[in-house]
DNA sequence: TTATATGCAAACAATTTGCATCCTG
DNA sequence: CAGGATGCAAATTGTTTGCATATAA
């Protein structure tokens, strides 16, 4: 595993870390990742097939798997399971937690300030290093809770 | 939503619940739960399914995953992404949180003493009531992180 | 007795793979 | 110009659905 656990490189650097694992920087990855850091957050490989078409016609939705494979291994995207059906994928910026409510389905974002003090426990309890985290709390909105209680 | 966060009832009440639903208690439905309880943890739809043909040898596989459906319905059981390529079940049960190893799949349950506070934070910030949570920290277990290190 | 559940097989949807061709380094 | 990357289409895999039959209440 690659790059564990650092900030969002800019292009330039991004691709010098292709290369150097001996692979390529082609039109096609280029664009993925440029959408992908673009919408910060939660599109799902066949919204990222569609918007990177705009800029590469010929794209073609494997060619989005293998890349968002390939940026995974290097710790550029987190695979998200939010609730629904399939995967969703975001640039792995700084990290945030994800609300999801079961109403509406939307999704807010927080930072969650207790994260380090209980990554600390776990690396001291369990000698467990954190290099990533998939935190869903699912629940209901605020509006959503008013609905319901009516 | 139904039974919102309380504890595991036991098989009686499960029955009554389903029935007061106008849901029936059937063989099927009976050893699926079964197997989710005895094994406490991380099934696939696939693995319920074979485990709980012991029981009920005719059962299929489309009946495992209707009866999921209800017992999610019902806050029995959790559905879960850990890393992986399919859903995982468990019964719903005292509240813990997950740990994945990336390097040898591995997965540790932990508690989390700092989630009340923070679900007490988000309510208030966000007005947002959780309702349940996936909690998966990805990294590597103390065992992979010193043969990584050679 | 009668509506809910089931099994089976067929349908779906998301993701993966084989292979000939393309193109970066 | 050589090996990695791509597009296409076909294959897989996990999950869902339609429908005739079985069964719990």
């Amino acid at each position: 595993m690659t790059n564990r656990g650092n900030q969002q490189p800019r292009q330039r650097e991004i691709s010098k870390l292709l290369r150097e694992r001996g692979n390529r920087v082609t039109p096609q990855r280029r664009a993925v990742l440029k959408i992908i850091q673009e919408h910060e957050g939660h599109l799902s490989a066949d919204e990222i097939y569609n918007l990177a078409r705009d800029d590469v016609p010929r794209l073609s939705l494997s060619t989005v798997y293998r890349t968002l494979d390939l940026l995974k291994e290097l710790d550029l995207v987190t695979e998200l399971h939010l609730a629904g059906d399939h995967y969703r994928y975001e640039a792995q910026s700084g990290r945030h937690q994800h609300l999801v409510c079961l109403g509406c389905g939307k999704v807010i974002e927080f930072q969650c300030s207790h994260c380090g003090t209980i990554y600390r426990e776990l690396f001291s309890q369990h000698g467990f290093a954190i290099t990533s985290s998939r935190v869903e709390l699912l629940g209901y909105c605020e509006e959503c809770s008013k609905a319901m209680d009516n």
